[in-house]
DNA sequence: TTCTTTTATCGTAATATTGCAATATAATAA
DNA sequence: TTATTATATTGCAATATTACGATAAAAGAA
């Protein structure tokens, strides 16, 4: 084996499982923290702003495109990326949650 | 190559990125749920609780530790884990951050 | 049209993750 | 002491991720 067994889960585990993965390395970190920094932007300042090849920033924003992370729009020859609120929504309301159930709680 | 160029980002983006990481596998996503569902717990119930073998469930909470996203401590012959509040709150405070800088802003 | 620019995709090598059987370790119970 | 119970570690096969050179595709400029 080694594939994740995913159908042992729910629906819900795996969502948010995917969301975290898509944000789980450092260059889609980074990606995200510069489109905060410009608010939208090209995808070609991000391969000039990070230490990786062109076809590696594409997979990365085909990665958190995916995951809804991130939008693109086309913009003439480039396209324009940017951040999709509501995805960060729903990672927000998840902590919510988990610091709801643990209010109260001790270990 | 193959490996994540982690030397090429900050500090601050690999941690995130490996808090994120191991919150990336929906087993792991479902040990925190259950943790929260049972406040405090020794592992063997959640070797029950999951479709997985043992060693691999050993593996996640290994992970999971490691993150400090659970904190384990010996109690009498099993171990019994817990979520970490701070971690929660490490990551919580991460997204308001980023809500924070989202405000005011379009694409 | 051809050239240039921008982004995506393909192919592939290096590395990491996942899962589990087998085994080891640690602590209590008999 | 020898079980028994609970958890960790080892070793390994299957699969996934990461990175990038080469190439393709799409669109505007000359």
């Amino acid at each position: 084996m080694g594939a994740s067994k995913s159908d042992s889960f729910t629906t819900e585990q795996n969502e948010i499982a995917t969301l975290f993965k898509a944000l789980s390395h450092p260059a889609r970190i980074a990606i995200v923290e510069y489109l905060l920094k410009v608010d939208s932007c090209i995808c070609g300042d991000i391969v000039n702003e990070l230490p990786l090849a062109q076809p590696t920033i594409s997979q990365h924003l085909k990665e958190l495109k995916n995951a809804n992370v991130i939008k693109g729009s086309i913009e003439g020859t480039s396209i324009c990326y940017c951040i999709n609120p509501s995805t960060i929504d729903k990672i927000q309301h998840h902590f919510s949650v988990i610091t709801e159930k643990l209010k109260n709680k001790c270990c």
